[in-house]
DNA sequence: TCAATTGCGTTATGCTATAACGTGTGGCAT
DNA sequence: ATGCCACACGTTATAGCATAACGCAATTGA
């Protein structure tokens, strides 16, 4: 099966997204996208929640925000493991890190505890390169 | 230093932590301690403040919730380092994790984006032991 | 004494997220 | 074609989480 094909909504919300400079909250979104028609917060949850379905976008559980998953050469919705992400407190630029090796510790973790683990949420909050460099 | 000596808002608060089962949410221990004098929200968020600074609780980012520090036995308020939850989503049960390979491999991962880290999220979703056994 | 700091209480407000209702459309088995 | 079902959508209302801004009281220290 091809990229999954988004309905309108879904389109302009992944859209909004991607060419966004760093994360989004749903309502700077329904902000950004009254122009398109929409007038609710239900249109913008209602689409993060497919596109967080489909894995084109992550949220950041720290700062109720939304963004483009970093990785468009995704044909398929399937895992990616796990993602950590650098999150400057500057200039909101968000980084997405991966690493079989942080996994297989956190699954250690988990298994020393008999966890079943779900989900996984990894965010780093500090200060990138560039706003460290003053 | 002893331990920190908290104003009686804080003291309350902590108590409602400790003695619950799971994290609470603001709103919850502003329930619960309404007999107690509490009237409104910022109560609650003013102690949540101080204890987080204190190191005597953690916030939990994925459920917008408190709970009380693990290790009762802090008598000055120092970092633990980086702290990892696993969280049940079936009976809401918390355990709190330490490992210093993780941190390791955390530091790593920021080393390589010049990334300076500033606070560290890790919470695992998914059911525990008790909760696993059907 | 005076200023600075800190905690407190209150009111109001803003931000984040979902419940509950109804509508329309497209697929699909009968 | 008819009827059913699943799904996306739009709307209104409400629930849940968090902070702004004001003023007061107690403490501390110069």
């Amino acid at each position: 099966m091809a990229t999954q094909q988004l309905t309108r909504n879904q389109s302009l919300v992944l859209d909004a997204l991607s060419h966004a400079e760093g994360p989004l909250s749903a309502y700077t979104i329904l902000d950004k996208l009254r122009d398109h028609g929409f007038r609710a917060p239900l249109q913008v949850y209602r689409a993060l929640d497919k596109l967080l379905e489909f894995g084109l976008i992550h949220r950041l559980e720290s700062m109720n925000s939304f963004v483009a998953c970093a990785h468009p050469d995704h044909h398929h919705h399937h895992d990616h493991g796990v993602t950590a992400f650098a999150i400057c407190e500057d200039c909101g630029q968000v980084t997405e890190m991966h690493d079989t090796a942080m996994e297989e510790r956190l699954s250690v973790l988990a298994g020393k505890q008999h966890f079943k683990t779900e989900k996984t949420t990894i965010e780093i909050r500090g200060h990138c390169q560039n706003c460290t460099a003053e």
